[in-house]
DNA sequence: AATGAATGAGCCTTCATTCAT
DNA sequence: GATGAATGAAGGCTCATTCAT
């Protein structure tokens, strides 16, 4: 009964659980924030008993650090999937925002979430995040060297160019989540992504077939 | 509101013990933020009995809303003075930009705090709140009107101004509060004032005065 | 009840696992306390599943509750064993003083858990072990009734015999069993054993100062 | 109001309440033993709130502890104010006996509750035991030391004074305690204390067939 | 205005026990 | 017999807030 090989995918009822708790505390993070959800909330958002959120996730930190790993390994995926679609400069930063863009409007919830800040994570989960994100920004990096190099791109500080291609449809859809605009990113996708394209674009070709 | 000059003088004056109580807030909700700040916190850091702080502030959430208010009014009025301090379209964007990141690096805590999303803000505070902002953005877009009509920047939908102009700059900001960054705002200002004005300058003349 | 020499070798019979769970609690209860051991403490040290020690125990109660029986008897039985292999009066009572010091050192971890009194013991496990130490009781009275009768002993209150014979020695290995003293209670076995003598001895010779 | 000179004396209503949640608990504790009394419990017994508890003791720990070492240190002052009113060997053994006997008799409850042995105390606590024991040990030694050395008490390893002349006293007291007898240690005190000088005082006279 | 003891609702977590497989 | 996920009552503790002094 259930193989000892491995006890991470224990049984079918236990993955279903596990994940039917984490979309629970999603929902009651989204509505009210990490620090104003109580484990009874999600509880009885996910129909499960006490006993059974500790056996699964060890305590209320472990659920938000499970739920915000998964996100962020989920984002990243699919970024990089986009990205190797992609197949020059201008198709690779311009995918960069519309796939920002559009994975936040397809995971509100989740994207939400994951901009949060009031978490306490342990520190095995800092260190798992900081991994994350290392691989993530090698990948990504690796991926836009070769268009610096040939001067496709501008040659600028490392940590500028994530802020000049990301920031103005971050900034944007930060707000959009919080409620303060109305209109759906998606409508802004080309704008920001022209934009994006301009601020770190060689500046070799005049550029003529902008819009 | 106070003037900043006695933050480390606490006379025996209400106005000074209201400061004192709002700089200790501010340091502590900096330090572990507001969910996981307590009012036993707070007092020890501002030297005072639980039963003042009740006396002067009425709550928890009202020290939070008084130092959140104060800051977003100290912001905005720096910010409105160097607007009018420019003389056209150009100056002004770039103005945002530095102010943005001088302030920041100026205020760093009250900056931090000013970012933050887990407070829950009575219903006075938000329509107060409300109405600061519509001033503000009222007063901001009231300035740039002209320079858009003239043609002087692009003609965009109304949400798009903000992160383009500021999203940059303010999406390096979060990391760079957050420790992700270490290099100062400050070195990166001037690239990101010029990508600001880049995004929304009218198109009309040739850009030659760039860099 | 389950042969000592299987403790480590836990097959599959019902019988060895009965006694590896034992011996699990055992170790557990002495480190850290009947109160704050946990079934699941029991389990891991036990290699067992929790549905496996309540199919053999019922509860945690009924662990301790056998463990305690099983070490009580293992006691007494071996205590009478060496009373009754002594042929007068004066080994009689040095031998109750000796096998104390050895067997305690012998099962250390066990006297350690017998000294115990936080433990809520059955009205059923509370009447067994009643019924044990009557028994227990008369046995050895009855063995040492014939000594006083001839003069070989003092007379005194009933109560006072266990005291004065075992006082000492009870009350140096509980200090010992607690980490007090150093000392191997062997190393005094003999002063504690010649001075259990000499507090219940006879009174006919030598000894008449004693007011 | 309040003199800030002494933190631990505040106010006349601080310490009765205190004392009030100190004899609560020892109620309590002897009731049912620590581990089995709950924080509802004292709060019941000591007709006040929960928080006051904790704003007082800190942890139900910090109750039990502070009552253990306010218990040991009201046993060790008896002591030694009854071994000083003693003018010689003899005698000073047989206060030792006689004390003991008189003050668990007196202080039953707490004397149950210095039995116990199944708290944990922190390493605060402990740390201030083993100082309290070192200089009562001390004390008690060094008032000892000149009979010892005058031949009116045996010379002893350092480890068996103690058990030999407390050890009958205190094993009886202890199943006195725990019900297992009925009689008061007091009318067993003369013999005890007799058995315990005979157990320790010097060779000199008469007692020659000790062997 | 200041003080800090008192209050108690509510939180996170533990853990003995049950039971379907 | 064995397994371990599920259960939920109960426990220790926190902390914003009140109020007598």
């Amino acid at each position: 009964m259930t193989r000892r090989s491995d006890r991470s995918l224990p049984r079918a009822g236990t993955a279903a659980r596990r994940a039917s708790v984490l979309q629970a505390a999603l929902v009651c993070f989204t509505e009210v924030g990490f620090d104003n959800t109580t484990i009874q909330d999600i509880q009885r958002e996910a129909h499960c008993s006490v006993g059974s959120l500790y056996h699964h996730f060890g305590s209320k930190d472990g659920i938000a650090e499970e739920l915000f790993i998964d996100g962020i390994e989920h984002f990243n995926q699919g970024m990089l999937r986009k990205l190797k679609a992609s197949s020059n400069a201008e198709e690779s930063v311009k995918a960069v925002v519309r796939f920002y863009c559009d994975w936040t409007v397809r995971n509100r919830p989740l994207a939400s979430y994951l901009h949060s800040r009031d978490i306490d994570f342990s520190d095995q989960a800092r260190a798992r995040l900081k991994e994350i994100y290392r691989e993530y920004i090698t990948a990504v990096f690796g991926w836009f060297t070769p268009f610096v190099a040939r001067g496709e791109m501008r040659v600028l500080p490392r940590e500028a160019y994530v802020p000049l291609i990301s920031g103005p449809i971050q900034e944007y859809v930060r707000r959009w989540l919080s409620g303060h605009y109305e209109r759906s990113p998606v409508s802004l996708k080309a704008l920001f992504a022209d934009a994006a394209w301009n601020a770190v674009k060689g500046e070799s070709r005049g550029d003529t077939a902008e819009r």
